[in-house]
DNA sequence: ATCATATGATGTCTTTAACCAACAATCTCC
DNA sequence: GGAGATTGTTGGTTAAAGACATCATATGAT
């Protein structure tokens, strides 16, 4: 993505480990499957370097390429859990009532970080 | 993504239902812990609109700012288990022996697609 | 019901992500 | 060990991702 952005120069260190945890994961499946970067890069339609890209972490590159290449792999079923609401015990916990539709704060707190 | 590709530009069903799945997934997160998207972008360090852009899905997006959300929401160890090799049964058939470092081809098969 | 706030929608501008080509290096199978 | 394929790397080109400003709408605390 073009501009550059905070969380693509400088990514906390948690997203770094769990993009390039996600770029290994994937090329572990690609070999276990023999399948060659430009193979998958065909059946996901962007150039083989773009693959290489994200096999090692890049931040910049498109969602769609990360969940292409899952898809092309037949392991995309497992992106169905992330952020679940159901899983979100925190989530469920703070939500009292109802989900309301905007963020509007609730009273005057200090809302700033 | 500047130069347009095949995955971003018309993605498979299921890629495109996984991408606006998670987008609501992180929606209806981020309104459990009643924040605007102003500041959910403002500690991922992007602007409002790109926030907006995710909670919809957009397939052009970068992978960081996905996972720079769900971090700023604490929902980023989802993420452990995406792709992981120990839970890939079908790549741990077929790995027969070792996971070789390159996918060279065994023999001369069909491989094109 | 009121009114401040959150969110959606558009349009312009800047910067870079993805593309491509070719060579070098590495690895696997025979 | 040799041959053939895969993968890494670099540099130039181009179209779009993201920032920003503004207006319009919807929402929810009071």
């Amino acid at each position: 993505m073009p501009r550059p952005t905070k969380i693509t120069e400088h990514p906390p260190a948690a997203v770094e480990e769990a993009l390039q945890r996600l770029g290994r994961n994937i090329r572990t499946a690609r070999l276990r499957r023999r399948m060659p970067q430009q193979q998958l890069a065909k059946r996901v339609g962007v150039s083989r370097f773009v693959v290489a890209d994200i096999e090692r972490g890049k931040p910049t590159s498109g969602v769609a390429v990360y969940l292409g290449a899952l898809w092309a792999l037949g392991l995309l079923a497992h992106m169905r859990d992330v952020a679940d609401p159901d899983r979100d015990e925190e989530g469920k916990a703070l939500e009292r009532a109802r989900s309301p539709r905007t963020a509007r704060p609730r009273r005057s707190l200090s809302d700033d970080f």
